[in-house]
Order: C-alpha cells, then structure tokens, then sequence
DNA sequence: CCACTCACACCT
DNA sequence: GGTGTGAGTGGG
C-alpha cells in the first residue's frame, strides 16, 4: 500500500538536543508486557502503524498504541529504526486489544501476541514468477507447447508454472522452453493475491424455503439494531443459508464491509467452505490451526488490506486484524470449544458479542441448542431473536424415548438393553440404520484388580488408566501416557485378575458384533480413525447406506446429513452428568439432542433411545418431551438461585506447581490476604478435581461476584498483595468453563 | 578462586 | 519473550 516506508536510523547520538524534530509515539510490543513503551519518530506515524524498534538489546516488530507518553529519562528513549509498509490496525481493533487484555486480565502485549506472532506477516513476500503470452509462437510448436499456451485462453491475468501445469499438463521445461522462445514472458506477481470478491446477489439455485426466508428477513431487518442476534434453530433448518443471506446483505451495502463467520474447529470443514463459496461464487478465507504458513500470511495479509471479504474460522480468527468489520457470525454459538484455555484464555462467542457491541455492528449468534447465557439474554432484552422452526424438507425431529437401566436394562456384562437391540434389529431387517453413541473412547474406562480392588491409575495425573483393546494398551487421557496391559495385577500380583469396568466405544463395538454378526457395522472414533481421509471414508459410506451399524463417540453427533439413519441409540446417557460442573447439565442437553438430531433427516421418522439411570432427571425428561424450554426455565432458575452464570459472575484463580509444599504456602497466602468485599465470595484453595496433572499439582480458588461487581478490580486488589514464588505459576480464569 | 546454573528484574 | 545480572554452588 504505502510505497516508501519512512526511515529514521536510529544513530548513538539519537536522544541528543540535536537530534531531528521527532515526536514521541508509544509502541506495543507482541510479547507478555504490561504497556506500550515510549520512542522517538517520525511525527506522522497514527496509532495501529506497525514499526520496527530496538527493544531490550534486540530488534521487535511493534505497533503505535494511544496514550500520551510518559516521563522516561532522555538517555532511556530510543528511536524506531524504521516504520513497515503495511496498513495500520484499526482503531477498533486496537480498542478490541485494549478491552480484551484489562477484561482477561492478561497483559496487553500478550494480546497483542494473538494478533501477529512475529514480524513475520508484515516482511515484503518474495516475489512469485508467473507468465503472461507474448503473442509471438514459438519456431518450434510442439504439441505440448500449443496446450501450454491454450492454457491461457480462459485465464484473466498471468498464470504460474503450476497453474499451467495444471490446465494444460506441460512440464516446467517446457514452460521454461516458451520463454526461452518468447512466446511466454515471465513477471513478478504477488505471491498472496486478494480473494475473490463476493457475488451478493441472491441465488436462483438455492432458493431458500418459506420459513428460511421469513427468517432470513427477519434477520436482515434486526441487523440495523447493531446488537446480538440469537438465530436459534433447530437441527437441519438450514440456519447456515439464513445466516449467509444476512451477510449478503452487508457485503453488498458497502463495499468494504468484512464479515467473519466463526465456528468450533471440529466443525470448519471443506464441505462448510465449498457451502459458504456456492452461495457467494467465491471461496472464503479460512483460518485454523493446521494451515501452512504460506496461507496463513496470505490470510492474514488481506485481511489486513481488506483483500480478504469473507473469513471462515476457528476462534484464534477473532484476532485478524480487519480492516473493516462489519458483522460476526458464531456458529453452534454453545459449544465448549469456543473456550481458549492455554495462553491468553478467553471465551471467543463473549468476546465476538463485546467487539461487536463496542465497535457497533451485530453479531449473530447461531444454534440449535443455544447456551443459557444467550437464552437469558434474549429473556432480558439485550439480544434480539430470530426463531427458524421447521426442519428442512419434510424430515421430523424424531421422537425420544427413556430407557429405565434399572427396571429394563441389559444382562451382566452388556451395555445395551433389550429394547435397544430389539429397536436395532427392527431396523436392520427394514433396511434402515443405526447410531449407536457412548461419548467415551477406548474399550473400559476403569480396570479394576478382582483379587486386591487396585484401580490402574495414570502416573503423572488424578485419571484412571483407559484400556484400549484395539491396541493392546491402557492410556491416559489427560496426559497422553500409555502402556501396555499388563498380564498380573501390579499391586498384588494376582495373575489374570484385571477386569474391566465399564463401557467405551470399543466395548460397545465388540457386543454390536455378538449381536449383528451378519450387519455391516464400522466405529467411528478418534483412536480407531487415523486419518481425515479414513473419517470422511466412514461418513461417505454410511450417508451412501453401506453400513448398517455405526458405533461412534462425539464425532459423529453433529453435521452429517444421514438420510437412512432412523434410530440413534445413546448407550450411556448419564455420562456426562457426573462430575458436579455447573454446566453438565445443559452440555448433556445440547450433547444428547443434537445426537438425537441425526436420526430421521429426510422423509424417515425417527427414534432415539435414551438409556439413563436416572429417567427422572429434568434432562432427560425434557429431551423425551421436546420441551426445551421447559429445560432452560428450570435451569435458570437453578443457576439464579444460586447466583452462578449469567446471573453472577465466577473466576478462577489456579496455582500449580510441581512443589507441593511450595504450592501449599502460596495457598494459604493468598487466602490470608483476602479481604472483605461488597457482593464476592471467594471459595477454595481447594485441590483441582484433577489434581496432578504432568507432574504439577493444583490448587483452585474460585471467585463468585454479583453481576454488577467489577470482578476484576476485585481479583487484581487481592492478587497484588500476595507475592508468589516464581515456581509457583499463576492463572486467572475468567468466567471459567472447565472445571479441571 | 573461578566456572556454571538459576531465578529474576528489566526492556522506552 | 529474551537477556543481562547477581547470587549461589561446586570443583580445582
């Protein structure tokens, strides 16, 4: 953008009375610090500019911050070395940084860190060849040659070697051959071209249904409120095509606008993108974990420059540095995945729904299970709703039914009750398909000594050691230790006395195959599937009808389009229960209806099967009633009560160390300088539910605050009067998901 | 008496 | 995050 970077050398006489007029700017760095630091500069550097600087006996990419300089004695001060070429950040986006480090209560320059990691994005890329015909044919015209340059009979600009390569087939050497001939010129091109832009005109194809529509203008008619936006609808009624129309919308009314659709990351595949590029003709940027740092700077790059339009993404894309956003969409707005717990942690939906508040533009949030939160948000007026009922087409939400486990459960040693495999078989011999789900990996969660009662438990964490059979090996789960299964009882040598407790989904498995031996069955589950390739094989397979009984964990309870599919059996519908979260409750809720979801999408009734011990539990009975609202006024209340989230406030504080004793005392500090405050309780230190984990023990407080109590000035009067040692590591967890 | 490592303050 | 520094430890 900017063609001459200004350059001001930074000389040993820079801080003298002569040197240059220059101002004082401030300049944050991308690294765990409190504040911006003071330098000298050229005067017209506005905030967001990115610079280089001297820092700490190095040199550090930073950007220009706000604020009015401090006294820093002259011979501290120091000038920028240089000022980069790259579009400055936007002042929202700055104020989104500044808000995000005082509300998590990390250091701004932390922050900062989750928006460029080095200077790396902003270095000039390498130039790319490409080449363009120069209208001159070549003396010598071979067959190749002639389909080289046919190659660009349909192209709009220069084509790279492998882009002909791929329309026409000809070899590098042959390219080579044209250019030696003058028949291909080779330029220089931006190795990171813009993304096509969007095409916001309605699509005749993908005509939306009647509700869809009402929906989609609905929505579209909120937009000006520039609030959140709860578009809550249930599971297959095509929320993703109304939320799409929305931000046509604003794609379309102003031509710089930005849109950034957010998903957990388990649910940003390539079939969502190719949906999102069908309706907009142009693909959409994406942004998650696993890209190449190519595409990450070619990303990050346009994003920046307003190159990029649409970004599909995982929660780390909230901190893309737009230019110019214009609405968030977060997508299955409840999942826990949103919640970021190492580095900085923070919760993506609620930071999404504070940027777009404090930089006025709205934010949809989308599920078919929305979160409490949101629910009693739109209860009390501060988000405005959107309802889509109907499911697509003429699929039905399938009907839920109980299963008793005490009354009605199977025989010793099997896991799935008569009624459940009697359901099965009813399918199996009409032609249709089964789910059968236990969210539990592995074949036993528990391995238990007949003889001594030994429990096999994980050496370095508080977590019993999880058998998997497919691999002959019992593993941790929290810490990724393994070993093989050992033939004697460690504890009391008894031999052949280790029996396993419990039902994973290997377990599951193997009675499914006692019981249909004749069905084509396949497990669908993180340990038993290697690979993408080996997963979307399974899925294919199933959506094409060629098994009849699929055993899986979570990751096939959401966004497979099975059209056979008509009975889902939950195997243990208590699972998630356990534990005493505050929120196991409503997990269960959204966890077991949207598994029931996958049941009867097309034209096929369907059934699923809840097998609990516990049938009256509010849960269950409001799964098997559809009453979700039953559920969530019973919950609030619950949650009211008790003055938990969204009605009060919680934060966490851990402390861990591998020194217990150590751990122990800075434990009783922190509780020795607590003090009295209007409208917090502070609970603990209490040991983590998992205590050790890698060898670190931990110790948890818990702070709960009135909703009106600034809950962070509190945590940060508090903390500053206690000092702990360095090997005792401290976090601040605010508004805490996991309980861990 | 010096080499090494370790925790920690500091970075403008 | 990276680093220079000063205290502490151990070997010669």
């Amino acid at each position: 953008m900017t063609d001459e970077a200004p350059r001001s050398r930074q000389g040993e006489s820079a801080a003298d009375a002569d040197a240059p007029r220059e101002g004082r700017i401030k300049v944050l760095f991308p690294l765990p610090l409190e504040k911006a630091y003071d330098y000298l500069a050229p005067s017209d550097l506005p905030p967001g500019s990115w610079v280089e600087a001297p820092f700490g006996g190095r040199s550090a990419v930073g950007v220009v911050w706000p604020g009015e300089p401090e006294d820093v004695p002259s011979g501290k001060l120091k000038a920028i070395t240089q000022a980069l070429p790259a579009p400055p950040l936007a002042p929202d986006m700055i104020d989104f940084i500044a808000w995000t480090a005082s509300y998590t209560m990390f250091p701004l320059g932390a922050v900062l860190r989750l928006v460029i990691r080095s200077g790396d994005a902003l270095e000039p890329p390498a130039g790319a060849v490409a080449y363009v015909p120069t209208g001159a044919f070549p003396a010598r015209a071979t067959e190749r040659r002639s389909a080289a340059l046919a190659a660009f009979g349909d192209a709009a600009g220069p084509l790279t070697a492998r882009e002909i390569a791929e329309r026409s087939g000809a070899s590098d050497a042959v390219i080579r051959g044209l250019a030696k001939a003058g028949a291909l010129a080779a330029v220089n091109i931006d190795p990171d071209p813009p993304f096509a832009p969007p095409s916001c005109a309605a699509k005749e194809s993908l005509a939306l249904s009647a509700d869809q529509q009402r929906a989609a203008d609905l929505l579209c008619a909120s937009l000006a409120r520039r609030g959140p936006i709860l578009l809550d609808g249930v599971t297959g009624s095509g929320k993703t095509e109304v939320y799409l129309e929305a931000a046509a919308a604003i794609l379309k009314r102003d031509p710089e606008a930005q849109i950034l659709i957010l998903l957990p990351e388990i649910a940003l595949t390539l079939a969502f993108l190719k949906r999102v590029e069908q309706r907009f003709a142009a693909a959409p940027a994406a942004w998650h974990s696993d890209m190449t740092a190519a595409a990450r700077r070619r990303v990050w790059r346009r994003v920046n420059d307003g190159g990029a339009r649409i970004v599909v993404g995982a929660r780390s894309a909230l901190f893309l540095p737009f230019r110019k956003l214009s609405l968030i969409v977060v997508d299955e707005e409840h999942e826990g995945a949103y919640k970021q717990e190492d580095g900085v942690i923070y919760h993506a939906r609620d930071l999404a729904v504070a940027r777009g508040a404090r930089a006025g533009f709205p934010v949809i949030l989308a599920s078919a299970t929305p979160s409490l939160e949101s629910v009693v948000n739109v209860d009390q007026g501060r988000y405005g709703l959107v309802r889509l009922t109907s499911r697509y087409g003429s699929a039905r939400l399938p009907k839920v039914a109980l299963i008793d486990m005490r009354r009605a459960g199977p025989e010793d040693g099997r896991w799935l009750s008569p009624a459940l495999v009697e359901a099965a078989t009813a399918r199996l011999s009409a032609g249709e398909q089964t789910l059968l789900f236990i969210n539990r990996r592995g074949y036993a969660p528990l391995t238990l000594c007949r003889r001594c009662g030994h429990r096999m438990k994980s050496p370095h964490a508080d977590a019993f050691l999880v058998e998997h059979r497919f691999e002959g090996r019992l593993v941790c789960h929290l810490t990724g230790f393994s070993m093989p299964k050992p033939a004697a009882c460690p504890e009391c040598k008894a031999v052949n006395s280790l029996a396993p407790l419990g039902p994973g989904v290997e377990r599951v498995a193997e009675e499914a195959a006692q019981r249909w031996p004749d069905a084509r069955r396949a497990v669908l589950s993180s340990d038993t599937v290697q690979s993408p390739v080996q997963m979307r094989a399974i899925l294919d397979a199933m959506t094409a009808g060629e098994i009849d009984i699929l055993i899986a964990t979570q990751m096939a309870a959401k966004g497979h389009h099975f059209p056979r599919l008509t009975l889902v059996g939950v195997v243990d519908a208590d699972m998630g229960l356990a534990g005493g979260d505050l929120r196991a409750a409503e997990r269960t809720y959204q966890l077991l209806s949207q598994v029931a979801g996958r049941a009867g999408r097309a034209d096929r009734p369907g059934e699923a099967m809840l097998q609990t011990y516990l049938p009256e539990a509010a849960v269950f009975r409001a799964l098997r009633d559809s009453d979700r609202d039953a559920f969530l006024e019973a919950e609030a209340k619950g949650r009211e009560d008790l003055a938990f989230p969204p009605y009060g406030r919680l934060a966490s504080i851990i402390l861990r160390s591998a020194d217990e004793r150590l751990l122990k005392g800075a434990g009783d500090a922190h509780r020795a300088a607590l003090f009295d405050a209007d409208g917090v309780i502070v609970w603990g230190p209490a040991p983590a539910p998992i205590y050790r984990i890698r060898g670190e023990a931990r110790l948890r407080f818990l702070v709960k605050a009135r909703r009106d109590v600034n809950i962070q000035a509190f945590i940060a009067a508090w903390l500053s009067r206690v000092r702990t040692p360095n090997a005792v590591r401290r976090t601040i967890d605010i508004d805490p998901y996991g309980f861990l």
